[in-house]
DNA sequence: TCCAGGAGCTGAAGCGGTTACGCTTCCATG
DNA sequence: CATGGAAGCGTAACCGCTTCAGCTCCTGGA
């Protein structure tokens, strides 16, 4: 069905040159007269001919592809916005210099080692994204003994021997702590998203470090249903927080779910807090106040920081901190 | 820094034999006796081999990689929870064959066929999924003639010379309408998403065909901000429906907090139904009473019937029929 | 006038696999 | 005991492209 696809020698044969011409024509380097190079590229341009990726990457000429697994796990629900927002961003800088994306769902770290090594072996991918960095992460290591140029999206500081684009938290959570202890508040709750994500640890250690607030956390794992049973408990006790702060945008409006059911007013009794924004942040009601970053910028210097890499330059580590704080109708000061 | 990776030479060495016997071997052919075979695999185990990919290519093995192109646009974000089910199941069923998936974001139909027809060109992938059908889609024509397999997942029905996964939205607008019918509604209103997209015609249809409702749809474009637009003018009008249908789950949950808003009661003043489930959907006050289907299985089939005809059986069409309704508190009788 | 040198092109080799085919062995069969 | 055929292996060719080392002109400086 599909008709044969044009190769050089087609070309060449009607051109009247060798193949090598016209690999030469097409790939711009000398050894072609303008004429003919000029008659090549047309009968290529008339033949909608493109070069066979696979020919090619047998002369180590890359795959052109980078690798991207991401977790199925139900607590990767709640972060569907930033994903989303975070891979369009990545594609835009990939497209832009044809590279493809490569995307993976995986069960768990194990299986996602065992795909990043099979596609190293088959040379699928020049590079790999990391994302939803753990503790103490056996990815890392396994990343570096392939050797393979990969950039982690992510964790708490510079990782030797990887590219890494870190998020930081102080800045984040000393605006989200400013803010309330500026409006009077004291007894905050955060909800967080699962301990062992490393980005978890490090705005509890950001948030503790401002000293600004009386912060206690509660660990949920990215869901609405686990941030609804947290907020129903939070909500319940006797000295019950005056604002509560949530890891993502879909425990936030879970938790406001959870006032408007049990008829706690917002933010009259108690504030709430997005630490991500998104769409929904801003049709429900009240309008969320949230920490909002530029995600799909974050995707694009991340694809950024690979492409330096695979242009031969060393891995660097680098900080994105553009998060501001957008205030909207669920807070305001204690009662 | 990547070690270089071992080659069939590297293991034809290591034994004793000719790159042939280890091809024969790895490939599970005849012609290589049972304990050389077995030889070969432990040196390729011990060795961490992986046929190189591209080798194969060249040899019409197929890239093992299925193309996806999905809009980047606005109103696609309200399709997040669907895409992301989507692609999971897809790629359950994609790793399960050990294919991979390419993913890019475009902005708009023409940059969608360039793509194609790119990726076709250079072999980088063996079959497509089309997405987000809309009516008289110049995708379907172009890579009927480009004569790659390619599966489109919506639609309204049979599309010859393509395998097609339809959803049975008269199944679904018969649920929907029925329920509404019994509990008294006569007067609703349906929040539709873009009108040029397939499914949305074909519900319409389709809930026009149930003869049960006195129906009135309004063309949003599935962003919650337009739900939400749609929403005051619909709940400021004199005669306003009994009950509002949205045609997915963020412009749901975007009108009824306009509902909140409004101080219009769920579901004592308008019952609202969400025509796509979400996490998010029960979560709110109230839950959403909402149809819901196992998207994943739905990426899945997709994913099967593209394989099939990989396999080389004819394309087919087939309807997806499994939506139920799921009532919640969204819902209930007029007054 | 002669020859060095570069421009413009080609042939051959090779990337890492696959496939077609041909050559030994060895065993069962008549 | 001759013979046919399958099992088991190797050789050669090839997939589409790149790269290297020539080869042939043509130009211009001494």
């Amino acid at each position: 069905m599909a008709g044969r696809r044009p190769t050089m020698s087609d070309i060449a044969r009607r051109v009247g040159v060798s193949r090598v011409a016209v690999s030469y024509a097409l790939n711009g380097r000398p050894g072609v007269s303008d004429e003919v190079r000029e008659r090549i590229r047309e009968v290529a341009e008339e033949l909608g001919f493109a070069a066979h990726k696979a020919a090619k990457a047998l002369h180590g000429a890359g795959a052109d592809v980078i690798g991207l697994t991401l977790r199925r796990t139900s607590a990767a629900l709640g972060s569907e916005v930033f994903r989303r927002q975070f891979v369009a961003g990545l594609q835009m800088e990939l497209s832009a210099r044809g590279f493809g994306l490569a995307l993976q769902f995986v069960e768990g770290p194990d299986e996602e080692v065992a795909i990043h090594r099979r596609w190293h072996a088959e040379r699928r991918v020049d590079g790999l994204i990391l994302c939803d960095l753990r503790v103490d992460d056996p990815r890392l290591d396994a990343v570096r003994e392939l050797g393979l140029p990969a950039v982690v999206a992510g964790g708490a500081g510079p990782l030797p021997g990887l590219a890494n684009l870190s998020t930081d938290e102080q800045a984040g959570a000393g605006k989200l702590a400013g803010y309330l202890a500026a409006l009077g508040h004291r007894r905050v709750v955060r909800v967080s998203g699962p301990a062992d994500m490393a980005h978890t640890a490090a705005r509890t250690a950001a948030l503790e470090d401002t000293g600004l607030l009386d912060i206690t956390t509660v660990a949920a794992d990215y869901t609405g249903e686990a941030a609804a049973q947290a907020t129903r408990r939070i909500l319940s006790t006797k000295g019950r927080p005056t604002a509560i702060i949530y890891d993502n945008d879909l425990m936030a409006l879970a938790g406001l779910g959870v006032t408007a059911e049990m008829h706690v007013g917002v933010p009259t009794d108690v504030s709430i807090l997005a630490w991500e924004d998104s769409p929904l942040c801003q049709v429900v009601h009240p309008a969320l106040t949230v920490l909002q970053r530029n995600i799909a910028d974050y995707g694009m210097r991340t694809a950024r920081l690979l492409f330096e890499w695979l242009d031969g330059e060393q891995p660097r580590s680098v900080k994105a901190g553009n998060a501001v704080l957008v205030v909207r109708d669920s807070t305001a000061p204690p009662r």
